[in-house]
DNA sequence: GACATTAGTGGCAAAAAGCCAATAATAGAC
DNA sequence: GTCTATTATTGGCTTTTTGCCACTAATGTC
């Protein structure tokens, strides 16, 4: 760096220039008693005070590193838990999104296994967790109607060639509630054999416990957990064409 | 709106809290001569100026309607001609990318047809097609370096499951052309009679004009250009695993 | 011990890629 | 014209992975 540019530096004031407001919101998924649920938090603030949005906010630019760490921050406010998934969806922006101006947001996903929002942190905003079928029916804030579509979106296309879902459940969790899990977010019924054949030969799971837990009735069947390390796995093909 | 709201606007001032600077930054590519190209532009202010760096900028608050448009702008400043493809890639932002400070980017994608540098526009600042494979011994700007890995990277995996290649090449052209583009771009000799059975099938390609426009010797090529309208197709299935 | 219920498997058909060799169409040499 | 080099295109078999559906396995209830 020469003298010519240390002296720019020395003289650059970011707020000599206009520039769009700048925010990070998660679409955080979860499942409960066969729903896909999302969490939502009442805005404490206005805009839009009042009305449910997604978990979310401005960069902290003395504590975040990068801004993979301001959504993990804003996701341990809310829930309390690291999110065992999180991963950037888009980025989108433009001048009437916010009643504030010119707004950038970078979406994020997360997928975390149910915790009831009691046990959760951060009790004096509102955090509840709804039910994804019908977010539309609620009046959210901003655009977070179309941004939760979008991470919707891109959950499910994840979902045909990754094992993603598995992240929504607890540990351990039998083949069974993980197919479960692929159906309601496919929106579609899947085949027991080929899903079995097809996430077992993949050896993303490791099998813990023969054959424990029954929820009452039938064989009791085999439980497993995630194997480190495999979240970006991805197959060869796409499942359930 | 309630007034309580309609004076907390009126109020509003985005340069009273402090945000990080917000560029758009875009990999364009392209092949020429049996080597693909990214595009880069000499800087010709502070900071790292005389550096090569990457197509991008401000938003530009008055007239993008909203970041694809900036991209597309900024696109069309420096080669003149509109991208047949132009994709969100992700956004990276940390305090240390940039000497200004806190700096977040959105990151695109654009393929284009091979153009002459010279036929570009905006002959003010410096322009040049640079050889993919050569860039890390350039020294570029701020990070990115990175984001043509970021970008290279998004293209092989989608080049995996899409046809996407084909908007690096000039309308019409051959088979053989397009699995050049594809080896190009995977590193890899793909197997001949898979890739055209595949690409064929897709019903990605119209045929137009039999067997004309040879490079000199042995028999004449099919030519084809891409169907409208299916930029978004994807196989079932990956290529070349 | 029969039955209901859930878990897990056997085995073949269908779809799509891998592989390799054969055939087709052109230009140039002679 | 005929032969040869070169590039384009196709035939056809093998391999991999999913789709399908029926069958077996293990448990609790009555």
């Amino acid at each position: 760096m020469n003298s010519d540019e240390k002296h720019y530096l020395a003289h650059y004031n970011s707020k000599d220039y206009p520039a769009p407001i700048y925010t990070v919101d998660t679409v955080i998924f979860t499942l409960h008693e066969s729903e896909l649920l999302v969490l939502l938090v009442e805005r404490g603030n206005h805009p839009h005070k009042g009305k449910w949005a997604l978990p979310g906010g401005f960069v902290n630019l003395e504590q975040d590193l990068d801004i993979n760490e301001t959504a993990l921050r804003m996701l341990m406010a809310k829930t309390g838990v690291e999110a065992p998934l999180l991963e950037q969806v888009a980025t989108i922006g433009n001048p009437t999104r916010d009643p504030r101006g010119w707004s950038v947001s970078t979406l994020y996903l997360a997928l975390i296994p149910y915790t009831p929002v009691q046990q959760m942190l951060d009790s004096v905003t509102d955090v509840v967790w709804h039910p994804l079928n019908a977010v539309e029916k609620l009046d959210l804030a901003f655009d977070h109607l179309k941004l939760i579509e979008m991470a919707t979106q891109r959950l499910q296309s994840k979902t045909a060639y990754t094992a993603l879902p598995m992240h929504v459940l607890k540990k351990p969790f039998t083949l069974t509630q993980l197919q479960q899990a692929f159906e309601l977010l496919l929106n579609k019924k899947l085949e027991k054999k080929s899903f079995r054949r097809r996430i077992l030969n993949a050896n993303l799971l490791t099998e813990v416990g023969e054959s424990v837990q029954e929820n009452g009735k039938g064989r009791p069947a085999a439980l497993y957990e995630p194997s480190p390390k495999l979240d970006q796995y991805a197959f060869i093909r796409v499942f359930g064409g």
